[in-house]
DNA sequence: CGCCAGGTTGATTTCGCTCAAGCAATGTGG
DNA sequence: CCACATTGCTTGAGCGAAATCAACCTGGCG
């Protein structure tokens, strides 16, 4: 009985995995009490690059790619976001315009926590606070991480560890020790993800199939040897390596 | 008179354009009371990648270059850090190992505030929590800005813009709207800055100096038409800019 | 003086981009 | 149901950009 009257609209699983997990039952049975929650369909836009915040938004279950574009309109997959992830927090807090779009890319359910309930529950709870700053603090170590890796490794380094990564969510074990996967994302959000042409992670695709070390069907791929592409990343991180 | 028997080690502006502007009087005197602050010399490490953080750092004057080292040895000079600058605040928070090194770049004068310190602060002030998650979030905002840049720029548009972000504080008025630059850091440091080889990097200069767009001698650098340089950002952006 | 780190230059190779074409799957309007 | 665009992906040819390897210069400094 976390709530009143309305229904808890998401797994508690999901909550927990968040940040939202430090609430209180009563406090977050009042926050979905406000909330406002849809289903999005693969395209819709969650927010838009530039716009004002209001709010923040709360992936229940789903998929959603957070992209920036450059000044010829080029769109570039900074990362993706799935259940149990907040969107929008950084523009809340700053109270400036979104820095990225955010587009569904998997049918997804996702709530909106207006700016109002918001910050009553950063003045109720300093708990909160601190979790969003501990969010903040571990996304920044991410990306400057992801800096560095940009920065330092071979384009065929960066697709390998991109493998790896998404391993973690969208792969399965395979047969002798080896992984499936299957690709959340299209080649061209793929490329874009570790900063080359399409057309180069195509060939980089075909180079690696031909060394058996992948094989890829559509959205499929198989991952035989998950040793070999641990050492690709090592290995190839530049060229003398 | 801001503080009992011990004289304030660091200039009011210097404080004042910091995270440490929320202190009260008070609090800042009993923070540099107990605090221990020293002269370094280019080439000293304030702390090493991997150690285990004690406290934070604060830059009272001078220059301190952030790095960080891949697989092979090579470093990556991933900021700057300049007076009124707090460094380590993140491995603080995180209390993980430092996440990169700091080394002195040019003669600098730099206080150490303990974790005890700091945790009592954090404690007394909640005000001062917010200032340290307002410059997380702004940290987060300019490396992924960064890194954006970095996957879809090119390598000239990188360093006019490099040349461009060092011009705020290492830059001064040249005759006729120009400008006139010194390099605060090496070649091969502002080359790993922009991810290309310092070979690379000195034939860009030549490039451009050809082209009457800058006039380099070592570490003293003039730029005669500051819009030819800020073109050259977004013209050059991708070759078909 | 010799040494060394920082910087430049040249020759060569490798890599990734551009431009262009083609292909398969999907959708759409007549 | 077919003709036809559209979208996502692949391939090829050629080019340009940057890395590599190597030599050499320069100014400080023991």
């Amino acid at each position: 009985m976390t709530s009143g009257g309305s229904q808890l609209v998401m797994p508690e699983d999901v909550i927990d995995a968040s940040e939202w997990h430090v609430l209180s039952p009563d406090q977050l049975a009042s926050l979905f009490d406000k909330t406002h929650c849809r289903y999005y369909e693969p395209g819709e836009m969650v927010f838009c690059e530039g716009d004002a915040n209001r709010g923040v938004h709360f992936i229940g279950v789903g998929l959603v790619g957070v992209r920036r574009e450059d000044a010829n309109g080029n769109s570039v997959l900074m990362r993706l976001a799935a259940e149990s992830d907040t969107l929008g927090y950084r523009s809340f807090l700053t109270n400036g315009p979104y820095q990225a779009s955010a587009e569904v890319l998997q049918p997804s359910k996702i709530c909106f926590f207006s700016k109002a309930v918001l910050h009553e529950l950063l003045h109720d709870n300093p708990e909160f606070g601190l979790e969003i700053m501990r969010r903040a603090l571990r996304d920044l170590a991410n990306v400057e991480r992801r800096l560095h890796q940009t920065i330092t490794w071979s384009v065929r380094a960066r697709f390998a560890h991109l493998l790896l990564v998404m391993r973690e969510r969208y792969g399965r074990a395979g047969e002798n020790g080896g992984i499936q996967l299957e690709f959340p994302i299209t080649r061209s959000d793929m490329a874009s993800m570790i900063g080359v042409r399409p057309e180069s992670l195509s060939r980089i695709i075909r180079q690696m199939s031909e060394e058996g070390l992948l094989s890829v069907s559509g959205r499929h791929a198989v991952v035989p040897d998950v040793e070999r592409l641990t050492e690709e990343v090592s290995l190839s991180s530049n060229h003398s390596g």
